[in-house]
DNA sequence: CTTTTGTGTAAGTCATTACTTACCGTAAGT
DNA sequence: ACTTACGGTAAGTAATGACTTACACAAAAG
């Protein structure tokens, strides 16, 4: 369900670009909506969808909202790939760990 | 592009689904079906998303055609992980990073 | 050769989604 | 107070997507 949610909010591209917009600074929604080709209410609603997806955060600071990278949705994407070899390791397993080691 | 299409492939939990069944060993289409909800073309298509992704492999063995994991997809994954930060790392990425480093 | 098994693809349907414009409330500037 | 700036939400639309059944074709079995 969380995972969905992740995979989901960074599946879509305009989405994928706003939140890495918001990697050297928080933003504002105008700020952010400046630079990408989609309307204003578009870019609320994409990071609302980032925001349920625990991959931003909202500070209201006077008139504006400051939008700012969240730790926990990429770290829910890290466990996935952490957890995909260890969990319940078979055979085959095995033999993909062996690959990403050898190549 | 390749993000795009490795996010929205493990976006659906069908799909996700699919794929971890695949994690312990190759398995023929009908085998997978057998473990899923959804009727057997509906997991062809889900297994056509994932070889556009890169996430899985097919072998044809005689009548059946065995799917297993590829590890192109996951490793796209993960360098979009380790690259997010890395990449002009700014002020505010350096701010994160000591988060992640304090919590 | 005929039948069965295994799988991909076509076509159609229903739900989801990414977008737009219009509207509303709230805070700041004059 | 009035006006402008900021941003969330509603409503409608066009595109995408996940699913189904029906069909086609190759390999295995009889």
């Amino acid at each position: 369900m969380t995972y969905t949610k992740v995979f989901g909010a960074l599946a879509d591209p305009t989405r994928r670009h706003i939140f890495e917009a918001l990697r050297d600074e928080p933003k504002s929604v105008q700020q952010i909506a400046a630079t990408q080709p989609v309307s204003r209410p578009a870019v609320s609603q994409h990071l609302k969808v980032l925001q349920q997806a625990h991959l931003v955060n909202v500070e209201a600071v006077g008139n504006r909202r400051l939008y700012s990278i969240k730790r926990e949705g990429l770290e829910v994407l890290r466990s996935y790939l952490d957890n995909f070899w260890s969990d319940a390791l078979g055979a085959y397993a095995a033999e993909i760990t062996r690959q990403m080691n050898t190549n």
